[in-house]
This record gives C-alpha cells, sequence and structure tokens, in this order.
DNA sequence: TTGTTAAACTAACACTTGTTAGTTTAGAGA
DNA sequence: TCTCTAAACTAACAAGTGTTAGTTTAACAA
C-alpha cells in the first residue's frame, strides 16, 4: 500500500469520534471506547493520555483543516461566487471524509478545556473570512443586498450540519453535492 | 396579570433547558441544576419525578408543537411556495419563543429512552410532510427541479439551526427575520 | 535461549452520579 | 394558638467515572 497503515493510536481516535457523533462526548465513557476496541479501559492509556487529549485531536484537526482551506480560497482571487462555490466544495470534501469528526467540532467543542479558546479564535477567523467574501458579493452587485448575517447564518448553517446527511445519501457523489449545493444556495429554488 | 405566574416545576424545566444548551444533557448533573437555582439536588425531586422526565418535558413539548403546525398548514391548501413560507414563519416563532427548548430537541433527543421512539416519530412524519410539500412545488414548476433531498435538507438545516443565532440577533424582530429567511430560501442569493 | 518491548491485563483509587429516606422549616387556614 | 402542607434540608446509597500502578503476555532481535 501506498499509504501507512493504521496505527493503534489512531485506530482509538477514529471509534472515539464515532461514538462522540452517537452519544456526545460527555455520554461516552472510556469503558464503552475500550469496549468497542474490544481492550480493556486501562489498555487505552498505553496509547493516547487522556480523553480529553482525544477530544482536542479530532476538533482541531478538522478546525485547522477549515482555516488551511480557507487561507488557500482566499489566494486564489477569484469572484465572490467562485470563492462561495469553492467553500461549498471544502465543506463537502471535509464532511465526506470525517463525517464523525465533524460531528464532533459542531457538537462537542465546549467541552474542550485548555483549547478551547484557540478553537474559538479559530472559529471567530473564519466566520470573519466568510462574511467577508459575502460582502464583497453585495459590492460587487453579484449577490442580494439581503441582510448579510441572514445570508452568511443560513449559508454556514447548511454547510455545517452536511455531516448528518452524507452518510445517508452515499449515492450522491462529492461532486454532484457540491453541485447540487451551489445551485440551491446561490440560484435559490424558485423558477 | 393575564398569564398565571410560573410554577415552580416549569421555572426548573425552563432552567433546565438553558443548562442543557450550554453543556448538553449528559454534562449537565442535577447538583449544576439545583445550584443555578439556588436549592440543594435532592429538594428537585419535590418537584419533578427524574431528570431523564425533565429531558422528555423539554423535548416532547416542541416537537408536538412542530407537529401542530404542520398539521395546520397543511389544512390551509395554499400554493406550495406559500407553504414554504408558513413553515418558515413557523419555525421562526418557535425557534424565537424557546431558543434553549430546541437547543436540547436538536442535541439531546438521542438520550431519551422510554420516548425516544415517539420523538423519532413525529420526526420522521414531519419530514415526510416537509418532503411533500416540496414535490407538490416541482410538480407545479413552482420550484427548480434539483435534488429534492438536497433541497430538503439545506431548508432544514437552516431552520434547525437558528436558535443558534436569534439570541444574537435580537436588533431583527419575528417578522423581519421571517421575511429575510423567506428571500434566501425561496429566491436564492444571487441578482 | 534470553532479553526487550509494545500492549494487553487486574485491581484499585478518589470522586461524581442520580436518587431515596427521613427531617426541618416556614407560611396559611382553622 | 394549633395543624397542615409545600418545599426546603442533611445524610446516605449504589453504581459509575477517569485514571494510575503494577503485572502478565506474546512476538521479535540478539
Amino acid at each position: 500500500m501506498s499509504t501507512k497503515t493504521e496505527t493503534r493510536k489512531e485506530e482509538i481516535i477514529r471509534i472515539a469520534a464515532k461514538l462522540f457523533k452517537q452519544k456526545g462526548y460527555s455520554a461516552v465513557t472510556m469503558r464503552d471506547l475500550a469496549k468497542t476496541m474490544g481492550i480493556k479501559a486501562a489498555s487505552l492509556y498505553n496509547h493516547i493520555e487522556s480523553k480529553q487529549a482525544i477530544l482536542q485531536d479530532v476538533i482541531l484537526t478538522i478546525a485547522e483543516e477549515f482555516t488551511l482551506g480557507m487561507a488557500s480560497i482566499q489566494n486564489q482571487k477569484a469572484s465572490s461566487t467562485e470563492q462561495l462555490k469553492a467553500l461549498i466544495q471544502l465543506h463537502v470534501r471535509i464532511a465526506c471524509h470525517n463525517p464523525d469528526g465533524l460531528a464532533a467540532l459542531n457538537s462537542d467543542w465546549m467541552h474542550l478545556e485548555d483549547k478551547l479558546e484557540y478553537y474559538l479564535q479559530l472559529r471567530n477567523d473564519y466566520e470573519a473570512n466568510f462574511r467577508h467574501i459575502i460582502e464583497r458579493g453585495i459590492e460587487n452587485k453579484e449577490i442580494k443586498n439581503v441582510d448579510i448575517e441572514v445570508i452568511l447564518f443560513s449559508m454556514l448553517s447548511t454547510l455545517r450540519t452536511l455531516y448528518l446527511w452524507i452518510p445517508k445519501k452515499d449515492r450522491l457523489s462529492e461532486d454532484e453535492l457540491s453541485a447540487s449545493l451551489t445551485k440551491i444556495l446561490i440560484e435559490g429554488i424558485n423558477t
């Protein structure tokens, strides 16, 4: 294989994310996680530091992926509409590749302890950049002059919730989903 | 006053919903709830049956409100677009009046025990009815013939997440928010 | 064979959880 | 004043929590 095979630690984090998605961070015990892995709870600590460290790994990996993706989109100076399409693709791609982690990011971020502030900073920056792209679109008359916060909220809500729908819709490819979403979010639904 | 003053039980449920929104059902302890109420944990049980009963009350009250609202909208046989507008108003109204309860419904439904099946039935019925309204709109050519599941997902995601944004946006009245949302969700954002 | 090591194990810890039992308090009606 | 009751209290419970310490196992390198 070209890709290195998964380490035990990575496996634990992957399974943990899956459980976090099902029940939430607080409701998942180390004994739950161990049982799913087929070992005893104490054995987990040969591989990971703490329950909290697992959450940090799951959430921050994805948060930084979004930050990187946003930076890349802002570098390629395209039109606002093109940048929005690229953002939709970014969300679809990440949601397809790691729906469980994304669920934890959306639902369990408030249980981050030491890294909470850092996470919130990344999220605020991301939202500010997203808002900026929409603002430019309104100035250029590419985008309707409706309340900008409502536009931002509506797009982010849809994109952030993708992880809930993607697992049920494997009939739709990543590209098809991006295309449909782009059409709906940008052009609306009425004829 | 015309409205009866809040009972102690109602107060407990209201505060519980607020805490559930902040940390999630599993992370809120009866001692947390009691401390916020200014009493001891054991005293809560003079008013409520169990922690689980609080969750059921919070979630099912709202779930039934949505079910009732949907039925009312389907009775008034308007165009699909008009019915979608009414649905948007329904979501905005409920989210404005009980954002905390709505948060619990969205994030903590999986912790329902005995009532889980009932909740899922209400939710499935609601989604099926929503889907049906969109279907009729496509048949009538009121709505673009894009993948119907993507349209449904996009609208529901936005409407279901309203509770996250409403508390920060009290500058926007309920009616103004409905109006902006309707414009964006139905007509899209491009000029 | 022997020594090393990753990764499992058992046992226990200190603390927190939802909840119950029984008691006290304070205000209203007689 | 006396009684009743809603609603608070203290104390305790059994079960579950994340985590640590120390031990065993099994595979591989020497």
